[in-house]
DNA sequence: TTAAACTTTCAGAAATTACTGAAAGTTCAA
DNA sequence: TTGAACTTTCAGTAATTTCTGAAAGTTTAA
């Protein structure tokens, strides 16, 4: 199967960032080469759109089941499995970072929650530890709100977009509500 | 210089956390030194404290300037070179997100414009340049909103966490009454 | 100017990661 | 039950990335 020459910068460059977002270039590339097909395709064809091995493409499959982003189909009377991405684009962004926050976010949280539990056993570490305090509410931060923007949909997020500065704005308009009734005089 | 083994613990994982974001793991454990460490240390001392070598220190201080995230210092009658980690918590996240949307959404971003810009040149094209189009539109989404958020400081932001689930309800309002505006029916 | 005290560079070595392809495994129709 | 049509596995190899340490470069004090 051969790729038009738009679709191969695609999915290369896809590769390539692919590789800094926790897959490897294969991977990036043949999950670039699913978003952009219109029909599912097999294992072979990945393969020959990509030159590379019917290995490769095995393990690779294997990884995006992982990460939660291909789907498996079949055609009557066909025996080969055909993959697909699954879902729309920010699905598919939702996906990854949900699947990062375990695989990152998680650890680390539970590592500095350990550390923090010991406290500081010398003068040296006392500093250190209010940074990994820090470090571990900045986390915490936005993993609760990262949990909060998923479940908007994408309509919602641009609408709470295209509020923009207003969101400062309104923030600082209930600041002050807040801290006059906390303290009127 | 020698590590105490709590630090020692935050330190590794802090480079294997590095390694999937875009350094390399003993950059990452120089960085997560330098954190920690509440007085800049000299070269010498992360590379024995690291147990990595003077060379490679120099290569990753190197990096970790291009990141923007250490600062140099000097002490009166001392020849040798301080690096200390630069800003809050709260200012590293957000140097490393915005270093990354240069490094990585940018050119994305300008990759995809320019192959939308052509056009689907076949059928096979027209699929794709509509995926195209959503990943485009939902990066500059995400890039608009980071610039965004990054303008408000981290107590701003917290309590805009505490709002919680209330946004999307302030939302849901929002639209009805945008709604009832544009067809009062 | 020299040389001591430092930093940077970079070729080659080491470590890590990714890939291939052949063999083993699975499934199913006949 | 056999074998054709497929998928998976994994040992060995290839490619890539990282690291070392020696040499070259820089700065400053005397």
């Amino acid at each position: 199967m051969e790729i038009s020459s738009k679709n191969q910068s695609f999915v290369y460059h896809f590769g390539e960032m692919g590789s800094k977002w926790g897959f490897n270039r294969t991977v990036g590339q043949m999950y670039a080469l699913l978003v952009i097909s219109e029909k599912p395709l097999t294992a072979n064809q990945l393969a020959s759109a990509l030159s590379i091995s019917r290995g490769n493409v095995s393990m690779g499959v294997k990884e995006l089941q992982s990460w939660q982003l291909i789907q498996l189909s079949h055609v009557p009377g066909d025996r080969k499995e055909y993959y697909s991405a699954i879902g729309s684009v920010w699905d598919m962004a939702n996906t990854v970072f949900e699947e990062r926050r375990k695989r990152e976010v998680d650890p680390t949280l539970s590592l500095l929650r350990s550390l923090l539990l010991e406290g500081p056993s010398d003068d040296t570490e006392v500093y250190a530890q209010n940074k990994m305090q820090d470090i571990h509410d900045l986390l915490e931060m936005i993993t609760q709100w990262a949990a909060e923007l998923q479940r908007l949909s994408p309509e919602q997020l641009s609408t709470l977009m295209k509020l923009g500065a207003g969101v400062s704005k309104m923030l600082s308009v209930k600041e002050q509500l807040f801290s006059k009734k906390k303290d009127p005089k």
